[in-house]
DNA sequence: ATAATATATCGTAATATTGCAATAAATAAA
DNA sequence: TTTATTTATTGCAATATTACGATATATTAT
């Protein structure tokens, strides 16, 4: 079908599932990088150093920010975006006790 | 179009991505936290807990098989699957360094 | 050999995702 | 006001994903 039977999982799950989703495509993870290293970046940033369509990044763009992982604001004709400070929180209750769970795995 | 161009993006990219991918599903976290927590599970284990037809749930133990996430090995009429040892490497090569970033990430 | 159990595969339908050209919208500059 | 710049939206085509019934396969038990 193309859908996800979203109502019978637990909502931590799916909001987990969520988060690893939309980092599950190169060019949105490209973004998040450069995000992550150069903390604010505006569209022509994107556009210029990933290899694709302006609508589509603005597409991924919207993904992200849809999945609580960015932010944008308007600065002139440009959008600035940076990572959205809440979703710190989301990683250390979510990603850092999966990633503990990865690491301590003992055959 | 439905695919993704990976040709233009770095391997170490598309390879990380490929795992968030894997694990952007509820079903597929919920059958890695099971491997994660009880080390080995067979088939059965996974249908009696996760609300899905069992054609469905193998389809989603492929994909994380496919994507490098899990093993599984024949024991009798049941396969018993388990965490893939390789993907604790991946873990820390890939996961680790991006959860990282985002604790350290200052607004 | 037959039946039971467990898993995989096939076929198919519905929905989602990816990508881009064209275009709209919004602000800034001339 | 006109033009340039930047981003978002629309419309569309192609492909991918999700889900399940039916069925195949493989092993064990009777």
């Amino acid at each position: 079908m193309g859908f996800t039977k979203i109502d019978h999982f637990e909502a931590v799950f799916i909001e987990e599932a969520r988060i690893f989703k939309a980092l599950g495509h190169p060019a949105r993870l490209a973004i998040v990088k450069m995000l992550l290293e150069k903390k604010e970046c505006v569209g022509t940033d994107f556009t210029n150093s990933i290899p694709l369509a302006q609508p589509t990044i603005s597409q991924h763009l919207r993904e992200l920010k849809d999945a609580g992982i960015i932010k944008g604001r308007v600065e002139g004709t440009a959008v600035c975006y940076c990572i959205n400070p809440d979703v710190i929180d989301k990683m250390k209750s979510n990603f850092l006790p999966i990633l503990i769970d990865f690491l301590n795995y003992q055959n």
